[in-house]
DNA sequence: CATGAATGAGAGTTCATTCAT
DNA sequence: TATGAATGAACTCTCATTCAT
């Protein structure tokens, strides 16, 4: 009934509303310096309230990474869906969806490149873990999709469309954790959009016959 | 004199051990999770002794880059001094050169790629971290370098040789990293050898006109 | 509300708890091998729980003091205001209230005089050592403030109250810490009441005209 | 022979070396935050030697205070072999012998006033405590003495020059000490020379008949 | 569901002391 | 005698997590 949909929805806002507080949390201290006291009180809430939510420390960290994730795959599905050949055209297409997945959240996007390969990603619940893995999966083959019939076509190189999807995606990541250092560092000259644009460009060039 | 040297020579010998055990620690139970006790009784030392050679656990952590870096400078420079003309050659012994710095140290060298970016950043000596931006910007340089001449003959696209470079460094990065992680994940299908194949190739053939 | 004074009424009891379980400890020990977790088993509650209610180990010393001078300037205004003249009587009054200050929490006391000119002093919270500045200064004003009329009338030998009191409160430190001293060598022979009485004499005999 | 007795020499020499080192740091950091190693490098020693001139820390700590235990002992018999009556004199003597003392080295004597009734006093050698007892004993004497004829012809109240030595001793550490702390606090507009003038005065007018 | 005081294991780090050279 | 690298026990303090209210 409506009022167990009312209960839903009102839990899934606090989680948010925790989430955007770790989020907020996480990129000004970083992961470990970052405590779930502080989490709690930039959402306003108790820690234990926080356990209630979220199994753990690390599950709450991973789960950040769920949302963008998830908006990853919905972006690149719908460049799927309307964006047509030409094969270059899709190129364009796909490069704005990677922008706009940047620009949708920078610090947890750079969290989750974080996340990948790190300790915490061995302690998560199986389930989110498998959250996390199904989605890049179909993010992957999604934009696979988009290289398939450039392929087919003769109009790109002979590769598989998944290898080069997993050189696009390693570019993606490459360049914003690069260019994220190198602010951190203070070499901030040059910024990701610029970068982005070019790499992108080569990329085109590169996988086009 | 002599003893004096013998001195040095024995005291950079047990930064190496150290820093061996470090590696070992770091990389089997990551970053956070590795105590200086269990680096410690890896290096078969006290925990005490750690800190006659390293001013803190960030420290000890951070030095471990530092060693790649070289590394990596000294085979790109080994690159420019050997490697002529035509350019596509110098790609190809620039991909050589960065499969050998990953080889050289897999471990090391993603634990680097987690230190950009990352919070023990802010804590370093300002001596370990000039090192360390210095030996980055070196690297990057004569990674541009490689490209230049390629540039100004019109054999390659019309860009900055530097931004070339970051290109180049974030592809190799975000390939390892990402690698690295479907490695953890479990999609252990791929190696990274041939991606990074791929992934210079298509490169190759972005950057040239 | 009732729920809130009952909340602060409860934290103030807690605060009180763990500083006499630190006095006692203190003394037993003295400062330096005093440790927190003995502390922490003193007040059957556990390290962390200390730090709830002091920022570190000397802020908990120093709050040990803070208490006895409350007493101390609480026991001088008292006398101030219900000791009249003549002079000599205001001395008895005097000597009656340090000698009470003194069995208020001798172990306090003397912790007390230790942390003055000690390394404890520096380290601690600006407020809490305003607290302990201000009520020394209001103590030792209280003091003069019982000398005054008899310097006034002529009946006290003419210096500022001030400088008196000064004196008069040297005097007592050291007698307390000179006879605990001799205590703790052995020579207890002699005690502190009988030695408090006869200076006070000397003091009386000294200041009158 | 000459040889052993030269030896000897240098061995004191070396002792007064570390002690020198040792009241500076000491002085600088305090007891605690005092280590060995800063101690050692004053003295432009290895932590390692401190060992052969001194048992331990504590030892260190507390012969410091032998050095100016003797010095007062010199002082004071020096007043009673050379100042005779009338009694008053004696007090002036006094007076400028403590002053002396003061001036011998203030923070070696802050020191020794802090280790009466601190931990260190129970760690040291049964030797060197003894040391410290016999000098105590043997100087509170000699202050006696100086009392003791004032008090048989009358000159002086009919208390036991021992009890007045004792209160004469703890007024003057206790002038040290508080002026001390007022310095450090940061009420240094008086100096501990006037003070000690003024409590002295009062003194002489306390035990005078 | 929310709280937040309490927990307590465990971390990084220090430093008095030792001992092979 | 002097060294100083090495020790390792012990310290203070933190913080993820729990649970009675």
């Amino acid at each position: 009934m409506g009022i167990r949909e009312r209960k839903e929805r009102e839990r899934e806002r606090r989680r948010q509303q925790i989430m955007v507080a770790a989020k907020r949390v996480f990129a000004e201290k970083g992961f470990n310096k970052a405590t779930m006291e502080d989490i709690a009180k930039e959402a306003e809430l108790s820690p234990g309230t926080l356990y209630l939510y979220f199994k753990n420390k690390d599950e709450l960290y991973a789960s950040l990474s769920l949302r963008i994730l998830q908006y990853l795959l919905m972006r690149l599905e719908h460049v799927n869906r309307t964006t047509s050949e030409p094969s270059q055209n899709r190129i364009q297409a796909l490069k704005d969806a990677m922008y706009d997945v940047y620009e949708f959240d920078p610090l947890i996007l750079i969290n989750m490149f974080h996340l990948q390969s790190s300790d915490a990603l061995k302690n998560l619940t199986p389930n989110l873990l498998n959250e996390i893995q199904n989605l890049s999966r179909s993010s992957l083959e999604a934009m696979a999709k988009l290289f398939e019939s450039g392929v087919k076509e003769g109009v790109f190189i002979d590769k598989r469309p998944l290898a080069i999807a997993d050189i696009t995606w390693a570019m993606f990541s490459g360049v914003v954790l690069w260019e994220t250092s190198k602010k951190l560092i203070g070499n901030n000259d040059n910024d990701i959009r610029n970068t982005l644009e070019m790499a992108f460009e080569i990329l085109a060039r590169g996988i086009t016959k």
